[in-house]
DNA sequence: CTGAAAGCGCTAACAA
DNA sequence: TTGTTAGCGCTTTCAG
């Protein structure tokens, strides 16, 4: 009654190999290698009666025998992101899956968790596992061991943030325009004290953030207040302390700028929690914002442009481009979606 | 002073072996293995020299020729989702690549796109490429063809939707429970006209929900309406205009059952765009349900612990489980987020 | 402790 | 058109 019991008298878990399939359909090794890769000038009789032996034995080619000796890649491209369950980085996994499948291509995809030893552990994995190329959101601070394999044959697309001590492809986004912007809007709206969230500065985007933040006070002759500055904002819970915090301080800022969509989503909840009217600018779009209780004004641009993009140059490396490596820089956008106006009194 | 001219003198290109480590250092082929893998009984003097060549060369052992030889499988385990861009499927990327780190084996991800035949090759790859495991949230009507691959050791555990015609592991939802509990909150609310908004009923999960709907509403003694119920609804655009259509019907629902977080999305949007009254309850929690701009009533489940029972399993049988195939059904639970009474009067 | 030889499953040359 | 042979890069005997 149980399936223990009523299988069928199988190979006993040895898979079977081109030889077995050779031996049962009467056949040479090579006959059955030109059949099962679709090789033209074989027999219609004998190639029936390969496909009935692969069927009959459930014979499925070993990709990587395959590809040991013929010398290709793994017909796989290895992804390092931060952190899988972003949506963030999901979509540039799903758009990267998407565009890798169009080559037969499938995608290994691993979260460095914003460490620099495991990501530089991921990347070598991922190298002796023969990727055909590598697409690299890059936590560490130091990509030189990459060199060599660039070098031996497995190109290297860094995305929203440039690599370090290598010269290799990069699309990135207009950060310290974008945050320009966002506070451009701000001080337009009369705001002169402007809170600012962020996660580390040891992350590009941050400090790239943070820069053009610091550049639209200046053009407005607004000096530098480090107490309007907060770093370490790793998650909403996080980002709601932060803003709690900083409303309570003396002389408090009348708006805040969220430098990543972690920390927007912590700061509408906990203004929207005290019922403050202070005013939020966050950096990336999400789905949903639209729909946030008090409308948001976001920096926004296109994430899966910018994954297109970088698979786009890592395919073409693939194919053989040995140009120059390009940093393309996408365009962000500000979505003023009200309310970034406010008791700007202070 | 570009960097194409100033490499040093590379071995243009050509990876190097063992067999070139091992003629740097003038020792074996086989001391070299014994080195690169950290096996003992190696004197100090040549595992130096070894090494030493090995760093030289940029040597990185080939793991697929290793995975080869050793008859191993390739510390890969392949993920089958509908899409990893949706928040429910990249948690549960994210989750088994983090269990599958803990075992040095990486993710290899795909997305069938919902497509049976795209789900079946895709399956087919994964095991040419001697995964060392399967995970499925199934999209396809038959999965029989894995039976041999089961057999020949490569497990097969399914998520959230059972497979078909396979005796195979499966962690599911109880979906069925939580549509109910749902219904049963707006009947009590004093809703009678309850408009059902799905995917499509070749979904099990979406199957299950429904007849859950339809058993609240038989415990209420409220006769089934076909023009309540709209299938085919695949993301919030369809959801919203679904939603749209219903409301200007006569004799319209007072209440919104969304048996997915894609269709509740819509809805809320929808809903909130007419400034409609109507209730809803949405199945799947999300993030962000909670600022939502009505307050929504959700059929929550635990997405990682899906994920890590089904990992769990699936990783017990990587390592040799020969027990009988088991189902487990996790619970979900009504959080309730008040606005679910409404007009009730029609 | 070290090395020579065989061979994992497959494909690329060649020969028949 | 088909088969034979060699060998991809590595690990596994088993002999020194």
């Amino acid at each position: 009654m149980t399936s223990e019991h009523s299988e069928p008298p199988s190979r006993a878990g040895r898979r079977p190999t081109m030889v077995d399939v050779a031996r049962l359909a009467g056949v040479s090794l090579k006959t059955v290698s030109r059949v099962v890769n679709g090789e033209p000038h074989v027999q219609r009789a004998m190639a029936d009666r390969v496909l009935a032996a692969v069927a009959e034995l459930g014979f499925q080619r070993n990709h990587m025998a395959s590809a040991l000796r013929a010398g290709r890649a793994s017909a796989t491209i290895g992804l390092i992101i931060e952190e899988l369950a972003n949506p963030f980085y999901s979509t540039i996994a799903h758009v990267t899956a998407e565009m890798a499948r169009d080559r037969d291509t499938l995608l290994l995809s691993a979260s460095s968790e914003e460490d620099p030893v495991r990501e530089e552990q991921l990347l070598r994995d991922l190298c002796s596992r023969r990727v055909d190329g590598l697409l690299v959101v890059p936590a560490g601070c130091d990509h030189s061991f990459l060199n060599s394999q660039v070098e031996m044959g497995i190109p290297v697309v860094f995305l929203d943030r440039p690599g370090t001590n290598i010269e290799a492809d990069a699309v990135l986004l207009d950060n310290r325009g974008g945050a320009r912007s966002g506070v451009r809007r701000l001080v337009a709206d009369g705001h002169r004290r402007i809170g600012v969230l962020l996660d580390s500065v040891d992350v590009h985007t941050m400090r790239e953030r943070l820069a053009g933040a610091q550049d639209a006070l200046a053009d407005a002759g607004i000096g530098y207040d480090g107490a309007l500055v907060r770093s370490g904002v790793r998650d909403p819970a996080t980002a709601a302390a932060a803003v709690a915090d900083m409303l309570t301080q003396p002389n408090p800022p009348t708006a805040f700028l969220a430098l990543n969509n972690r920390i927007t989503v912590g700061a509408v909840q906990e203004l929207w929690r005290r019922s403050s009217d202070a005013a939020l600018v966050g950096f990336d779009d999400f789905e949903l914002s639209h729909l946030m209780p008090r409308p948001l004004t976001v920096i926004g641009y296109d994430t899966r442009e910018l994954a297109r993009r970088a698979a786009q140059l890592l395919f073409a490396r693939i194919d053989g481009d040995r140009s120059r490596p390009r940093t393309v820089v996408l365009p962000t956008e500000l979505i003023e979606r009200g309310l970034t106006a406010a008791a700007a009194t202070a």
